[in-house]
Formats: structure tokens, sequence, C-alpha cells
DNA sequence: CGACCTATCCCCCGATTGGGGGAATGGCCG
DNA sequence: CGGCCATTCCCCCAATCGGGGGATAGGTCG
């Protein structure tokens, strides 16, 4: 099986590249063996943030009019790729957008921009840690070509190594996500962390849970002090992110108010 | 090449699946032809959630002492494969756990009460949507077999769309893309957003822009009202809910605090 | 048994938010 | 030109949050 070879191959490499650049040469490699034109390993942060550059990984290797184009774009967050990628829990092609994300005319419009810049078709593997950046890795074609759709678990399973090697080489395990692994809360800190989430008030979260205001005070400084944040708008992002919460806990219930 | 049909076969039947009992026959058969003898397709839902045991996925095929013994273990929390999956951008055998995460004595523990159970290895796959669910998808080897690497793409790639499934299946995340006409903010009040979903402070945030702190005010006054919520927190999380902000927004310049 | 954690309640006080009011500037569109 | 809107600034005040302090009761674990 000579496509389970060159992951394989893929793999040991991956897991033994001490930097960027080794790794980015097996990935180009097997950008070719899938069938690929284009590869683009990026963590999802913000482009004007201030350090962008030293925290984020971006190794492109996309078209630079399409390049050009993403970075005069400032808006990261429309980016319809971007956007499916925090949406979905598997692999997807850029052709099946529609049916994952609502493609509004901006959308639209993004995706038809790289398009115009010599791409056919693409497909991004979202790979999210909870508790680091969002990721994804993703493949290109340019105007002409197919995608090889029994490249496409192939491709998916060398995506997620190639971002596990760029953890491993930047020890983004180690750095970030340890020091803030996800804290414990208890029962009750939880009850009143779903509904601070909500935005209720401490003294309605005391009404609902029968207890005094001063005690889900309590509640949420303690879930605070496990978060290491200050505020509690902070708490219920950080609680989101890792999935400690839901948006189904937080907004399902909106609809029918106490 | 007949492994990719099988699992072609798999991702277009998952799709079509109307309920989990379609879903879990489609997977019962991809693990065999993988190779492997069980499989667990798992929420890692919070044993805080009231209603954890209506809302969470727990479709296991361990053997009946394994099974047993995870539910006699209250604490999910120290099983080092629900661990792993929360630390690792990439699937897993359960081997390679030492070079994932810390093995304790209480983790190696649990392990061995695995393998004590008749299973001799197994690969997982870690299936993260931020602000959904922590999930996994985990394929087991009774004692006496051998791993076939070369199947372990395509069981990742059946993982993750079988969690696709479920998503769909339960629509999971049909609510995410019930637009209620997603409000338009303005640029200024997208910058005051992004700054406010991190936590900071009318006065902060007008520090960083350069403007009164009145106008901080006003600007976030104007996009509570255009989502017609009341608290700031309610405003970021619906914000997040429908992607005006990405966690990537949120998160990404919280670790170089201006 | 004592140490430790959880859950509950109470006090205080400064900082921040929520929600009113009004007003000036400049750009865009019909 | 006259609306309409975005952006900016200002005042006020009640409600809420953030962060201290301390206290009691019950459970677990060594």
């Amino acid at each position: 099986m000579p496509l389970f070879d060159d992951v394989e191959q893929f793999v040991k490499g991956a897991n033994r590249a001490t930097d960027i650049n080794e790794l980015s040469g097996l990935l180009n490699g097997a950008v070719e063996t899938f069938g690929f034109d284009h590869v683009a390993l990026v963590h999802h942060v913000n482009l004007h943030a201030p350090d962008a550059a030293t925290q984020a990984l971006q190794y492109i290797t996309y078209p630079d009019a399409l390049r050009a184009e993403m970075k005069a774009r400032r808006q990261l967050g429309d980016d319809p790729v971007l956007i499916a990628v925090q949406r979905s829990a598997s692999a997807f092609l850029w052709s099946d957008l529609p049916q994952i994300i609502d493609m509004n005319p901006r959308r639209t419009e993004i995706l038809n921009a790289a398009m115009a810049c010599g791409i056919s078709d693409g497909f991004t593997v979202p790979v999210n840690v909870p508790g680091e950046f969002l990721g994804s890795c993703s493949f290109a074609l340019r105007a002409g070509r197919e995608v090889k759709r029994a490249m496409l678990p192939a491709a998916q399973y060398v995506g997620c190594f190639a971002f596990e090697a760029v953890r491993r080489i930047r020890q983004l395990g180690d750095t970030i996500r340890v020091k803030e692994a996800k804290p414990a809360l208890t029962t009750r800190q939880y009850d009143c962390l779903v509904l601070a989430a909500q935005g209720r008030s401490d003294w309605h979260i005391a009404q609902l849970l029968g207890i005094s205001r001063e005690t889900v005070h309590q509640h949420i400084e303690t879930a605070k002090r496990r978060y290491q944040v200050a505020s509690r708008t902070q708490l219920v992002v950080r609680a989101l992110f890792d999935s400690q919460i839901t948006f189904a806990d937080v907004l399902g219930p909106q609809l029918s108010p106490d």
C-alpha cells in the first residue's frame, strides 16, 4: 500500500523534525503526493494582534496574489473557511462549505476572491486543542485540477500530525496549556457559571438556585480564581472555549427565561 | 483501493443516517474492516450538568468487564485516554500515551485495568468543536491482536465523520446555523466588542483605542441594543456564537496583555 | 482526631456597568 | 439640501461586580 507508506513516512519524519523548516519540507512533499498544489498550516490568531508574528504559526504556500489578498483583508473572522473550522468536527472540502455554514454575500465574496487567484478547491482539516489556539491545515488545488477524494483520509491524517509536530517543536503544549489546564469546577460553581454565562446577575442566580446572593458571589469568585481570570466575561469565554460549558447550556434556556 | 472504498462508503452512509442506531451499525462494520474489535463513541460530558445522561452520547462496545470497570470508577477525569484527548491535536495509540501525557501511577493503573479486561491496545481520535463538547472515538483491540498501522488514517477519518454524523442527527450544530438576522456592527463597535470580550473595562478599552471612556460605553451600549441583550456577557456570548468575533480574536491576544 | 474541601451565609467598599439624557462632527445618499 | 448614520464627547445615578474580610456546617481522607 504505497499511499500508507507515504503517510507513515510523513508522520515519522514530522515526529522527528526539530524546526519548522524541516517540517514544511516534509509537508510540501506530502502535498504533492496527495495531489494538491498549496498548503496552509496556520494558527487562527488575529493578524493585527500585537504578537501575532511571534506567537502564531503561518506557514502558507498559496499563490502570492491570494496571500496578498488575505493580508489586505483585516477582518480574519469573516473568512468562511476559518469559521467552518470552528463549527465542524471533521475535515471539509471548500466546495462543501454551504453545507456547514451559512454563506452570506461577504463570505461568498471572500471564497470567490480565492478562486480568482487561481484556486479551484481546497480541503481543510480543523485542528482544535481545547485551551490552545485554533488551527487548521488546508490543502488547496490550483484551477483546472480536481480533488482526488481517495487522498482525503491521508491528507486529514497528515494535517493533524503536522500540527502535532508544530506543537511539539514550539512546545505549545508545555508553555500555554499546562499552566492553564482546564480547572475542575464543583457542581455548584458549574451551576452558577452557566447562569452567569446567560447574563444573569448574582441576585437572579441566587433566586434560581434558592441560595443567597453572597454564596453565588463566592462560587463565581472561586471559579474565576481557578481560571486565573479577573472578570466574569473572561470566565465565561474561557469556560465556553474549553467546553466546560457549551453554547447549548447558555443560549438554549434563553428563549424561556425563568 | 478497497480501503478507501470502505471509508467512502462509511462517510456516505453516516451522512445519510437518521438515528444513532443506524450510525452505530455502520460504525461496527467499520471497526471490523479496520481490524479492531471494539469501539467507543463518547461525549466527555461534564458530570455536573443536570441533563448529562440525556444529552451525552455514550455508544460503547467494550467488553462487559471493562464497561463495568469504567462505570465503577466514577472519576472520569482520571482516565489517561480522556486526558490525552484534551492534550493532543492528533489521534494516538494508547501504547503511545506516555509520550503525550505524564503517566502517574493512578493513570497507569487505569490503563492496566483495561488490559486486564482483555484489551491489548487502542486508538483514540479526539473530536473537539470549541463551545460544543469534547468528544472522542476510540477503537480497541482485544488481547493477542496487533494494530494494523495502515488502517489508522482510515480509522481517524471514520472517527471524525462518525462524530459529524452525531452532530447532525442530534442537531447540535443547528442552533448555530440558525440566523435570526445577525446584527451588523460598525468597525468601532467591533473593535470595542473584541476588547470587551477579552475582559477589559471600558476605561482600558478607551486607552487602547485612544478615545474617551464615554465613547466606548456608547459603542458597547449600541452593540447590546443591536443584539437586544442587556449585559456585556450576553453580548460577548452571542457575538462568539454567530462568529461576529472568534475565540482567536479573544483568546489569541490574551497571551500578550498590553 | 485534625486537615482539607465544599457549600452556605454575612459584612464592607471602591470600581464598573447599565441605562437615561443631550450634542457636535463628518460622510453618504437621494 | 435634509435626513440618516457613525463617531465622538459629556453628565448623572442606581445597580452590579470585584475583591477583601470572617463564620458555620458537613463530608472525606489519612
